[in-house]
DNA sequence: CGACGCGGTGGGAAAAAGTGGGAATGAATG
DNA sequence: CATTCATTCCCACTTTTTCCCACCGCGTCG
């Protein structure tokens, strides 16, 4: 599974190195093929190994499509969803319209979540994991499943 | 389990020699394989054997995803969780984005925890400690799950 | 009192990863 | 049909990372 938070650039082409760490368990994984999308919630980018994405999307297409949440969930997702590969050097192209959506300039975090990673612009991410961590010292009403969690 | 306080430096590289005594209890439960995250409270790293971190990683996934308090936790922990390794002189190396979460330059405090070491910057952990000891002098009402504690 | 061993520290060289640019290919348009 | 623009592929350079070895200080033992 992916996780870890990394430093990384796109270039003038828009193009990102994904770092060496990933690259092995994507290609057994996927054959190098991924699936980027949007972030529903925040102005990031979510990046699948394609067989991941797919039970995503049959899960996101079960869904009642005349209950207007699904549709937008499905527009929004589906509606971004775009192929990427990794080329000979192990690089993926971010497309222009999602690299507009989520603000990505030069620097960027590619952030592991488990089954997928995030990217985001840097100064983004930073402002908005300072925000995560004011928002939880103040300590708001824990959901049951948390407030017994021991780390 | 891991106790007690070490005061240890970082060198130019990011790289900290992990204690000795700790060193072998490492070998033989994880290989050697760490796992560092950022504590979601304060700012230092939480240094985990690999097999104690899956287990956290697996109920943090359990959780689910469409809370947002749940959402910010797994991108903090799962996040910023980053592979580490004793090197052949039983150092690990400290990656730049986990450096610069926890402030840390030369000095810094190894805290055993239990399961899990924390690792502070050596002032910004003095003067956490002195914050801590005033807290605790103005009696706060204890949760109830303390003031039936004998220690 | 000196020699040895261990833990800690630093540095240098080799290897790998990241970065940029250019050429070739293909698509679009006048 | 030709020209131009954009995309893709590939190569080469630069920087970073990793690995290994040597040194230093300290404590212990002979």
């Amino acid at each position: 599974m992916f996780r870890g938070a990394n430093k990384v650039t796109l270039d003038a082409k828009g193009r990102l190195a994904m770092p060496t760490r990933y690259r092995e368990r994507i290609v057994e994984r996927s054959n190098g093929r991924l699936i980027a999308t949007v972030d529903r919630a925040d102005r990031c980018l979510l990046i699948y190994p394609l067989p991941e994405w797919e039970e995503i999307e049959l899960k996101l297409r079960r869904l009642p499509t005349l209950n207007p949440t699904v549709r937008r969930l499905q527009r929004l997702m589906i509606g971004h969803a775009t192929d990427l590969e990794l080329d000979s050097s192990g690089r993926i192209l971010v497309p222009p319209p999602l690299r507009e959506y989520a603000a990505l300039s030069r620097d960027a975090m590619l952030v592991g979540q488990g089954n997928r990673f995030e990217l985001w612009d840097e100064p983004l991410w930073n402002e908005s994991r300072e925000q995560w961590l004011k928002v939880d010292e103040s300590a708001e009403e824990l959901p049951p499943e948390l407030s017994s969690l021991s780390i």
